[in-house]
DNA sequence: GTGCTTGCAAACGTTTTGCAGACTC
DNA sequence: GAGTCTGCAAAACGTTTGCAAGCAC
């Protein structure tokens, strides 16, 4: 157990998930300014292996990185790039049934749903409705 | 229209989903050896944007592109990295549920559910299981 | 001929790797 | 003292961009 690992464990525990490496990093570094991004994913790297922590790739720029107690599904917007919290009990149903048809066990806490969230879900439906009563 | 993005809709058209840029300009270099990486992103962000592509992050590696009309959600299986074609109508209630309880619109085309597939897991019950009644 | 499309090469952002020195135990 | 972990620099990987030449219309 070295300093920056104890550090990096720390600056999980206080980020409730949707941290990327390179925010991970920055808040080492308020702690040891040479603190090194390579160090970071490393560490990723093995608490990953050891069941602790999780990676989503949330849209197409860097992943983020989350503790397994904290982690859960996300929805992913496509029109404005928005990451909601998805609420756990809406994939109890599915991941019974994905199991019982399929056999494979969905690993909740681990996923993206994408689509349009509600506020870009109503600005295209009234962009639809005025494209559809010209003027 | 331009010979290299006929052959790219055509090779899209063949390769039920799962293609990766990299396989796309492979491809299209049977036809036109002097095929390009770079407009096949070109292209398919143009069709991305007419709606008639879209594209999926599978694992850690290259996005997979794949026609619309042809896409449906995925399994990965986190344990052995293959991934499998979701039946669409799992997703149905889950859409349904979603709406109601969030307002976002789930699209089901395009995403991935990660998890332990069939095999995986019943490999590591196995293993479980063995080493709960040491010899 | 105009304007969009291409091939190329070089850049980009994220992640991984090789290495020598520093650390933990 | 042995073995792991670190910082650094450089590479790898997928993707994007600027540019000049080439093509469709």
């Amino acid at each position: 157990m070295t300093a920056p690992r104890r550090a990096l464990v720390e600056a999980l525990f206080s980020s409730r998930g949707h941290a990327t490496a390179e925010e991970l990093v920055e808040r080492l570094r308020a702690i040891d300014p040479d603190a090194h991004l390579s160090t970071v994913y490393r560490n990723l790297e093995e608490l990953e292996e050891l069941g602790v922590v999780t990676h989503t790739h949330l849209g197409h720029g860097a992943a983020t990185y989350q503790l397994v107690s904290n982690s859960h599904a996300h929805f992913l917007c496509v029109a404005c790039g928005e990451a909601i919290d998805a609420p756990a009990n809406l994939f109890d149903d599915l991941a019974t049934r994905v199991r019982e048809q399929t056999g494979f066990e969905v690993e909740q806490s681990h996923f993206v749903v994408e689509g349009t969230c509600k506020r870009c879900a109503s600005k295209r439906a009234r962009r639809v409705a005025s494209e559809s009563t010209p003027a």
